[in-house]
DNA sequence: TTATCATAAATTGTTAACAATAGTTGCTAA
DNA sequence: TTAGCAACTATTGTTAACAATTTATGATAA
C-alpha cells in the first residue's frame, strides 16, 4: 500500500503574488505550491500528484492541472507526459544561468530603487532583518528563507517595475531549490550584515553602492554552491522514503 | 449573428522555442499563438474563444485551457473570468516596465555574447539584417517581425543562457504588442544599420560597444512610441463597440 | 425613438466517466 | 536465487455532458 505523497501542509501560508491575478480557484494551487516550494516545504524532486492536490485543495483535476501548468510555464515545476509533475530539480548549468540572471534583474532594481523607498519600506526592511535573524537563531528554516525573500521582492516593489518584480519572484523561487540542493552551509539566507548595508544604501538613495552591494551579495550566495558534491536528492529520498523529512544540516 | 473570431491563419509558422518542451498537443497551441502574436497577426485584445480554438487545432477544450492558462503565466494572454482569454493589451506603464526589462536582460546577453558567437552565427545574423530589409521592402510586415525578433533571438542563443533567452523571449512578444498599440512610424522593427554595428562589435568581441549599442538601439525604439494618441487597435474597438450597461441583478 | 427588462443564445466553468499509459507486484522457469 | 514475463494497480490523458454566467436579441412602455 503506497503512503500518501508527502504534501504535509501546503495550505499554509497565503503568497502576495501582486501580478494581476484574479482569485480563480486555480490561482490559490498556484500560490500555495509556490509559497512551499520558497520555503522548502517541498523539496526539488517531489511528485505533485494530482489527485493528492485536488483531494488537499477542494478541487476538481481540471484545475489542478491548469495550475500545474502554469507553474511549468515558470519553471518551477517539470511536466514529464504520462508521468505527472515534479517539483523541478535545477541543474549546475541551471544554477549558473538563474544567478547570472538574477544579477542582471537586481541590479537594474537595485539602480531603481535607489532613493525611491518611503520610510514605510525602510521600516519593513529594518524590521524584516530582525526577524530573519530571530529565525535564524530559532533554526526556523522556513521563516528564514521567507524573511530573506521577503526582503528581495519589498525592494523589487520600491523598484516599481512589475515585469521585474515577477521575474525576480520566479527566480527567488528557483534560487530556493537550488540552495536547497547545492548550498555547502545551510546557511542558504543572505548574510544579516549586507542586508543592513542594502537598506542604508537604499535610504541614502547611493544608488551605485545599492547596485555593488546587491552584486556582491549575490555573488556571495553563488559561491556557496558546490556542484561536486552529491546533491541533497530530494528526488530519491523521497521516491523511497516518504516518510522522512528533508534533512537540513544545521 | 456574430461572425466567428478572426484567428485566420494561426497554424501557419512553427515556433522555435527550445526549452525544454515536449511535444505536447497543448504546446502546439501555444507556439502557434506565441508565433502569430509575434508577427502581429493576433493584434492586442483579439478575443481568444476556447470553442474557436478547439476547431482550430483539432482538439478538445482541456487542451485549449491549459494552454491558455501558460500563455497568462506570461503575461501575453489576459484570463478573464467567466469572459474567456484575450490577447494582452499593455497599457503605457506595462510599456514602460517591459522596455526597462528589456535593456537589463538585453544588455547581460550583449556582454556576455561578445565574442562568443561562432562564424556560422555571424553568417546568420547577416543573412538575417539582409532578409528584414527585403521583407521591408515588400511590405511585408509579419517577415520583418519575424527576422527582427530571430536577430535578437539568436545574439540570445549566443550568450548561452536559457534563462536569460526566456525572459527575452517573452518580452519581444509583448514589445510587438505594444508596438502594433503605440509605434508611431509604424517602422516596429529595427534600425538595419543598428543591427549591423551590433554584429560587427559582436564579432569583434568588443563587449562595451555591444552593451552601449544594443542599450542605444533599445531606446530608439521605445522613443518611438507615443502614448498620447489613441492606441491604435481593436482593444478599445472591442471594449466599447459593444457596450451595455451593467443592469444585471439577482 | 430610447430606455428598460425579459428571454434566448453562446460561451465559460465544472464534473464525472472512460481510455491509455506507466509502475508494481507476483509468478514461473532456468 | 534471479531473470523474465504477465497480470494488476495507480495515475495521467481524453472526452462528453451538464451547470453557471455573460452577451446578444427583441419586445414593451414612456
Amino acid at each position: 500500500m503506497q503512503t500518501r505523497a508527502p504534501l504535509p501542509n501546503v495550505l499554509q501560508r497565503k503568497f502576495y503574488f501582486q501580478s494581476a491575478m484574479q482569485s480563480l480557484p486555480e490561482n490559490e494551487i498556484v500560490e500555495s505550491i509556490l509559497s512551499a516550494i520558497a520555503e522548502q516545504r517541498l523539496p526539488a524532486g517531489t511528485k505533485l500528484g494530482e489527485q493528492t492536490l485536488s483531494d488537499l485543495f477542494g478541487c476538481n483535476r481540471a484545475n489542478v492541472r491548469r495550475a500545474l501548468a502554469t507553474l511549468a510555464a515558470q519553471h518551477v515545476v517539470e511536466l514529464r507526459p504520462n508521468r505527472g509533475a515534479f517539483v523541478m530539480t535545477p541543474s549546475p548549468k541551471e544554477a549558473r544561468d538563474v544567478f547570472q540572471a538574477r544579477r542582471a534583474i537586481e541590479r537594474t532594481i537595485a539602480r531603481a530603487a535607489a532613493g525611491q523607498a518611503s520610510s514605510e519600506d525602510i521600516r519593513f526592511l529594518r524590521q524584516n532583518i530582525r526577524e530573519e535573524a530571530e529565525a535564524r537563531d530559532a533554526r526556523d528554516k522556513p521563516a528564514e528563507l521567507r524573511a530573506s525573500r521577503d526582503f528581495h521582492m519589498r525592494i523589487a516593489q520600491v523598484a516599481d517595475n512589475e515585469v521585474l518584480d515577477r521575474f525576480l519572484s520566479e527566480l527567488t523561487m528557483r534560487s530556493t531549490l537550488i540552495l536547497g540542493l547545492y548550498a555547502r552551509h545551510g546557511t542558504s539566507s543572505c548574510a544579516e550584515d549586507e542586508h543592513a548595508r542594502i537598506v542604508d544604501a537604499l535610504e541614502r538613495g547611493d544608488s551605485d553602492e545599492m547596485v555593488a552591494l546587491t552584486d556582491s551579495h549575490l555573488r556571495h550566495l553563488e559561491a556557496d554552491l558546490d556542484f561536486d558534491a552529491q546533491p541533497r536528492a530530494a528526488t530519491l529520498q523521497d521516491q523511497l522514503a516518504p516518510r522522512r523529512a528533508p534533512s537540513q544540516n544545521a
